[in-house]
DNA sequence: GTGTGACTTCAAGTCCGTG
DNA sequence: ACACGGACTTGAAGTCACA
């Protein structure tokens, strides 16, 4: 796993945790809105995780969010959005 | 999987496909600049991979745009882009 | 309420090829 | 140039017990 891949999923989960926070949720309430495991959404949170696109639309919509506008806020975070060089 | 996953991946398939060929890439040239086998695009394409948060980064900077724009798009086509209910 | 390690099952992703 | 397949290795999905 190659160190941009690592930030990119270090700042999805530091996004998420801040969405979640800002709901006042715990990782338990998220994970039955989003039906995903609670151990699961605190592996993404921490950025050990890369999810699939359905799990991450299953994120988003427990966040009451779209995934564009979760990842909008990631490309913001991320400045070097760029793999493939 | 669910219908509802399959026809989020459908769509993502489609979109990209249209992407592709708007930027006149043949599926070898956007697993070139993308880093991805072309098998692999191929399955994209016809819906029938999950791509995972880095896949989908890797394809949006190989098709010269940005994944929220994708999955913008990707949320005007599918109109219940809900899996959780 | 969360982090973490371990685990199994299944899909991601690659590489070989065919028509 | 693409769909499709087999075989393969790595990693995601999904869950558990424990601290």
């Amino acid at each position: 796993m190659s160190q941009t891949k690592k930030s990119i999923l270090l700042a999805l989960g530091r996004l998420i945790k801040h969405r979640r926070k800002a709901q006042k949720l715990s990782q338990e309430q998220l994970g039955f809105l989003s039906n995903l495991d609670r151990t699961y959404i605190s592996g993404v949170e921490r950025g050990i995780r890369n999810p699939s696109l359905t799990a991450l639309v299953s994120l988003a919509s427990g966040l009451d969010t779209t995934v564009s506008e979760l990842l909008k806020d990631l490309e913001t975070e991320v400045t070097n959005l760029n793999l493939n060089e």
